[in-house]
DNA sequence: AATCATTGGTATGCCTCATATCTAATTTCA
DNA sequence: TGAAATTAGATATGAGGCATACCAATGATT
């Protein structure tokens, strides 16, 4: 997704179009406002040469040494088949290795290099100082409040 | 995207492996719980041979009879030549149609057809009869906060 | 040993998005 | 007014994120 909406602010001459429907589903406004997060951390992470994706694989695969591709790709919610070019881009910039599993001669344990784990608290760093700004004009019982609401209904999913 | 993310329940054996580090995130959370409304909009739309972009391009023509190409593009925040097989699709289905404007003849007015408003309206009501149950877990005053907060998020990006 | 399941990979196609370029029509303005 | 710039819509094309089908190698089951 190589977006970064262009904000065009609405031209005086003319007519604005009315969303007021669209506005009334959660759904919209959720999309309105991730497209402006997405945006945001798009540009975030081009300074690193991440994209949303690999930025991902590679957080997870520090904080999770040695885990399988299909763990990753499961963790990921992505398929097996996507995964693997995202891991090829990674080993080719050596931040992180398949190391052969012993036990399993199928299975690969994915590792962070020393370069990948550098790379992954720059990162980090940057992603959490975009977000502080980003979520400025909330204060704190808000946010929680959002993430709350946002975990019950990604967890609503399990109900339906 | 024809994801519909398949929820598979964690396998006991396998070692779950950890997302704290993303779950610090507001934008992860939000696109967790994006894709999930996402996944259920596109199941919902299925029976009416809609996509989501259809589907929001139909809205905003109902919703805004006359209006031109490039502002229902504007309106969607997305570029022209995408818009174009959209309403091509919208077209050929007879749902809308491409009236020529007297006053300018490069442009179209769109305006839905009774076919087209009588879709909106199944598909609009099939939408929010979703969204009512997605949301069952929050009382409205929960989902009001989120919905402001979701604005302030949306409009953050012109202060930066 | 034979069958079945799993891991990683390849090939392929759809959808969403972007850019560059084209035409016809309309504005702008020297 | 007439040339240049702009705009509306369309076409071509490519990147990226997704899915499915299929394969080889390995491991698990019986």
């Amino acid at each position: 997704m190589k977006q970064e909406h262009s904000r065009k602010q609405p031209s005086p001459d003319k007519p604005t179009i009315s969303d007021t429907t669209l506005r009334s589903f959660v759904g919209y406004r959720m999309k309105r406002a991730f497209n402006v997060v997405q945006d945001d951390l798009t540009a975030t992470l081009r300074p690193f040469d991440l994209r949303m994706l690999t930025y991902t694989a590679l957080v997870l695969i520090v904080d999770n040494p040695g885990l399988r591709q299909s763990q990753l790709a499961d963790a990921m919610d992505i398929e097996r088949p996507n995964l693997v070019v995202i891991i090829d881009e990674l080993e080719r910039r050596e931040l992180i290795v398949r190391d052969r599993v012993p036990t399993d001669r199928r299975a690969y344990a994915l590792r962070a290099t020393l370069v990948g784990r550098q790379l992954y608290d720059k990162a980090v760093a940057a992603v959490t100082a975009h977000e502080v700004e980003l979520l400025a004009g909330l204060d704190n019982a808000t946010v929680a409040t959002v993430l709350d609401a946002l975990r019950v209904i990604e967890k609503a999913r399990q109900r339906s």
